[in-house]
Order: structure tokens, then sequence, then C-alpha cells
DNA sequence: GATGAATGAGGATTCATTCAT
DNA sequence: TATGAATGAATCCTCATTCAT
């Protein structure tokens, strides 16, 4: 966020913009929306947006690393330090999933910024992917998963998942479980699609 | 295309606005991109625009069937029925990062069609993992894959390209060849991540 | 008309283009109206447009010209030199009535003339303004009409006609025949409004 | 008007606009009219301009509200209960004579009504010819018209007044006074045009 | 802090007219 | 004559941002 508000009104109108703006991004994208709607969805006066962003990108930007930390928090509350890495990597999925389902503007909101703010949508996919980075690592250092996992392995195993989750929870419709998803594509990660005692 | 020239000099204009278009979105993007700007590095007055597309929009949409398309056909030549089933996945990814490497342009424009004219987007990946799809059914039968591969199936391993793409050849940096990277990521389509004998 | 075909075909083609600009500015008006529906309307080329007129207001004119014609050759067959003064007043009246009905496009473009041809326009009106006067003299020469009679009451019963016109016949509903209305006018302006024995 | 300005110096704009374009209307009628030379007219900034009106027509309808009214007002203030009916039409039409050559840029938009949003243009009129018919009403109540009239005679009368202020008081030429042209119509209003005597 | 009027750069689109074939 | 592609001036409208109150 751009200036801190110092009163306790100042927060609260602070909060409705970004709640407004959430909203009409999600629904309209970055270039349909208008500071107007947000303020009028607001509540607020039009002026009234300036006090707290200095652009309609900053905006954005804000909105982004907002999003970008939800989708982490959700994935991190469904793990627990006592799943098996494989586990880990399906409930992560499996979190996902739901998570996309409940809040597709995030999804997308998250998505454009590869078009309104480039580097914002990089360093959320970077930091995901060194997240996963680390938790191939871990599973190779608890044996279950294989050596030699890497940066190439977590951009696959992330694209697998977001692929994966524009299908089927945000486009939604055929009647696959987020769980029959995860299991499916957790399933695929572990063993690849081979026939088993060959290549 | 909208309105389809009747001589051969329509036709040429025709193609000199559909390659000036894809620099200019390439380069700017949908919102940044103007129609004058096009005409000009076209060498065509603005109001012949209109001659062949309705609209900013109708412009995007053609040229995303003609990228759209060239992705295919780049991945078609890239592979042969002599191929094994893995191979084919091996060379078509190798062939989409070369492909993406030279035309990034390409990338970036399809990726946009995700908030310009979405079905566009959906149409483009939905037809790709329809292709996929079957690849693996023909890998299947080939006795190579394992059985029960399906749409889960391919629009991971869509995924899994996608963003190595994304990261490895529109990204780039990193030194790593789009034959290293294609290798790896055919590994682990083919064995998975778990470590032998194991899951 | 601008420029006088000099083959057969070039009367048909002329013709066409009337006919064709008739409906586009009755449907549309002069400024919605374009010369390529036009043309498309008429089954020829663009281009052919100009062989036959140097601009959209030379057709309009050329339009204007045709149709206040066609609007005096329907009034001076609906009255025969044997009808008395009256009676060729209400004859003529209950016949522009029923042209103004058939053909509501004629009393539209005329009409707009004042905005596009002002001088078309006041032509058309002072034409058939003088028209009436000089059937007034000839009423009150027959004895029939009172003496003093001018041109304010060429103009004032000129205009009852043409509101009457657009009220009963272009804009039509409400029941009335286009006789019983002339009848009434024809009545009014014979016998005034005041009540007889007085003023 | 289309958004009501919630403050002094907002309505203090707006009426900047109604007479800049009143003025632009006037002189230059709708369509060669533009937005840019009406806000430069007000002395206000071209964006202004959509924050009174959402486009071009909305103003003209608004306009032609505004002089709608201005009309009957001059006619109301030009008539007293006193007067006799028929002195009442003569001064009505007077007034509407001297209101004309004063503006005729009134004259001109109303006009330009039909052309340009008919639904306003049918509604002046259908106002006024109310208006009439109460006061051909109220004649025959008063004895000094009589019986019969209707509709059609508010329509013819109310054409007589058009028409004659057409000639006389727009475009005027001739060295008859509105009050000789209103005497004349007046008398033929009341008396009709046949001789004494007859029919 | 809040308000909402004012600003003006910017861009898509239309279409009458010209012209090469 | 007929054709239809090419031209570019003209203008409406949007909207992020500024600013006076």
């Amino acid at each position: 966020m751009d200036k801190t508000p110092r009163t306790e009104r100042g927060r609260k109108t602070l909060r409705k913009l970004l709640d407004a703006a959430a909203d009409e991004f999600g629904e309209r994208g970055f270039h349909e929306a208008s500071i107007s709607s947000i303020t009028r969805r607001a509540g607020v006066a039009l002026g009234s947006f300036y006090t707290y962003f200095d652009s309609k990108e900053a905006l954005f930007q804000a909105l982004v690393a907002d999003m970008s930390e939800a989708v982490k928090v959700s994935a991190r509350k469904a793990i627990s330090p006592a799943m098996s890495p494989l586990e880990i990597e399906r409930a992560a999925l499996a979190a996902f999933l739901d998570f996309s389902t409940e809040h597709k503007e995030i999804y997308r909101i998250i998505d454009e910024a590869e078009f309104v703010d480039p580097s914002s949508y990089r360093e959320h996919y970077e930091t995901i992917a060194k997240l996963i980075e680390q938790r191939l690592a871990a599973g190779t250092e608890a044996g279950e998963f294989r050596t030699g996992l890497g940066e190439v392995h977590a951009w696959a195993l992330m694209g697998m998942n977001v692929f994966v989750g524009l299908r089927f929870a945000i486009w939604g419709e055929g009647n696959r479980t987020p769980e029959d998803v995860a299991a499916i594509v957790n399933d695929m990660l572990a063993n690849g699609i081979a026939r088993k005692g060959q290549s």
C-alpha cells in the first residue's frame, strides 16, 4: 500500500478501497476497471482514492502482493510437517484448487499482472518456484524423492498445478472433485507416465 | 480475418497489417498498442485498417488464431512418426522452447488473450490439450505409456511445458539450452520424481 | 442529377442509385445514410457513385428536386378544372394526405432538406406557396373566395396542410381517414372557427 | 439534463455549456456542431462536457426541452385571461413571431429535433397542440368559437402559425410587421376565406 | 481526510472521396 | 463505365489524475 493511513477512519477507507478493487479488477480486469467505479463500489469520493494510492497501477500492485500472499498462506495452512513430501504436494495442490475455485478473481488478478505489472508477476511465481524447490530438496533429503531435482522440476511442477487449476478450478465444468484431480496429478508427479518396468 | 481481400493488392496490405500488428502487440501489449502505430508500421493509411478489420479486438482475435496455428505447426514439424511416444514429447517441448525463444511476441499475444479475448485463449489451450491427450493415448497404445491417462494428465503435461517455456525460453537467463531443459522435463514426465523402488 | 449517363447501362445504374438513395435517406436520414450503404442497396460498386454524382449533397439535392416534383404532380392529378376552388383545396389536401401516407420517406427527405440543403427546402415551399396563392386568386376571381387574399394566407393554408399531414398521415394512429381530415380542414379554411353571426 | 451538479460551481458550468450549445447548434446545426467547439465557447475543458452530459445527443435533448419550455413561456406571458379567445390566438401568434425573430436558433433547434431526437420533436408539438385544443374548447365555451372544434383544428391552427413563422419571422424579408401578419392570420382563422354569405 | 468538479491527452472509429486497374 | 482498395481528416468519448473547497 502506498500511503499508510494514520487514523482509524483512514484505515477503514483503505480497506473498503482494497475490497472494492479486488471485486472490480476480478470482474472486469485491469483495463476495464475504472477508479471511479472502484470508489463508487467502496462508497467513497473519487478524490479519496489518491489519498491512499499514487495511481491505478500502484493499487494493482498492492493488490497482487496481497493476493500472492493469500495464495501462499492458503497453501501453508493446508500442509503439515507430519505429511510425507508427496502428501505435501498433493495437499498443496488440493488446497490450491479449492482456493482457486473460491477465489477466481484472485487467480485472474495475479495472472493479469503478467501484462500490467510484470515484475509482480515474476516475483509471485519465482517465489513459489523457490518454495517448491525447497520442498523438493526436502523430499530428496527425506529419501522419498530422487536426487537431482532442481529449478526445472520446480517450474514444471508449478506449471502442472497452475494449468490443472485453470482447467478444473477456474473453468470448472466436468464432475471431478479437487481431490480426484490432485490425486491424479500427484501420482503422475511421483511416477511419471511411462509404463512400469520401462525407460 | 474479417473482410477477405478480393485483389492481390488487398492481400498484400492485409499481410502487412498482420505482421505489423504482431510486432506492435508483441512489444507493447494489446492496450498500449494503437491502431495508428500499427498502420504506421505497416506503411498504410490509418483508414486502411478498417478495410480489413472491424476493430482492434477483431484484429487481435485474427492474430491469436494465426499464432495458435503457428505454434501447432511448429510442434508438428518437430516430430515424426518414427519417434517413440516419449521422444515425441521431448521433441515437441524442445521445439516449443525454440519457437518461444524465437517468437517471444507470440507467447505474449496468446497469453494476453486470456484477458482480451478469453474464448480464443480457451480455444487455443483446449485444442492443444486434446492433441496431447491423443498423443498420450497413442503412447499407451504403443505400450510405452501406462494406461489410464486422460484429460488431467494432458493439462498437467501442457502446464509443465508452458511454465518451463515461460521461465527458460521467455525470461531466459541461466545457461540451460532448450535441449537440456527438454531432457530434464522429459525424464520427469516419464518417471516422476519419486525415488525408484518406492511409492 | 449531376452527370447525365450516355448509355442505356448508365441510365439503369443511375436509376438504381436514385431508388436506393430514396430508401436509404428515407429510412436513416441524411447523416446516418452512407454512400456505401446506398451503393450496396443499389448493387453497384462504391466508386460508381461518383460517376453519377459529385457528392452526397448533390445526390440529396437531386432527390429533393425529384420528390418535390412528385408531390406537385400528385396534387395536380388530384384536382380538375371542373372543381370549385374550395373543392380543389379539399382534394389537394386529401391527395397530399394519401401521398404522404404512401410515401412517408418523401416527406422526411424534403423536411430534412431544411438542414441539409436549405435552398432546396425554401424553393420547395416557396413554389408551393406560389401555386396556392394562384389558386386563392382564382377562387377570388371565381367569386367563391373573398378578396384580399395573399401570401400570408397561402403560407397559413400550406402550414395547415403540412401539419395535419404530419399528424395524421405520417404519424398516423387515430382512426381518421384522409377524407375526414380533409373535410374538417376544408370547412375550417372556408368558414373559420368563429361562431356564425359573430366577429 | 443528465447529471445534476451538486455544487454552485457545477451549476454555473452547466449553464455555460447549455448557452454555448444553444449558440453552436443554432448556428451550425446538430451535425456540424462539435463538442469541442461548444466547450471552447463555454470556456471549459473538453472533458467537462461529459461531467454533465452523456453524449452530444443527450445535450441536444436537454436543450430541446429547455427551448420547448421557453416557447411556451413566451406564449403564456403574451396572453391574459382578460383577452377574448380570438385575441388570445392573435396575441399568441404575434408573440411567437416576435420570439422566433429574436431567437431564430430556437426555432432551428426544435425543428432539427425531428431528425435528431424525434420523440422530443413529437412531444413538443403534441404538447402545444393540446394547449391549443384547450384554448379552442374554452373559446367554444365562451361562445366565441363554434362548436365541434377538436384535434384536427388544433393541428391546422398550429401549422398556420408555424409556417407563417417560418416565412415571416425566420426567413423574414418583406416589410410586414408581426402584428400585421398576426392580424391577417387571425382574421383568416376566425372567418375563413370563403366569400361572406356563402358556403 | 473527504469531496467532486475540472482537466486534457489519447485513441478508436467513420466515411466521403480519390484513384489505379 | 465499373470496381473496390486506399486515404486521412474529423470527432466523439474515456478516464486517470489534479485541485480548490
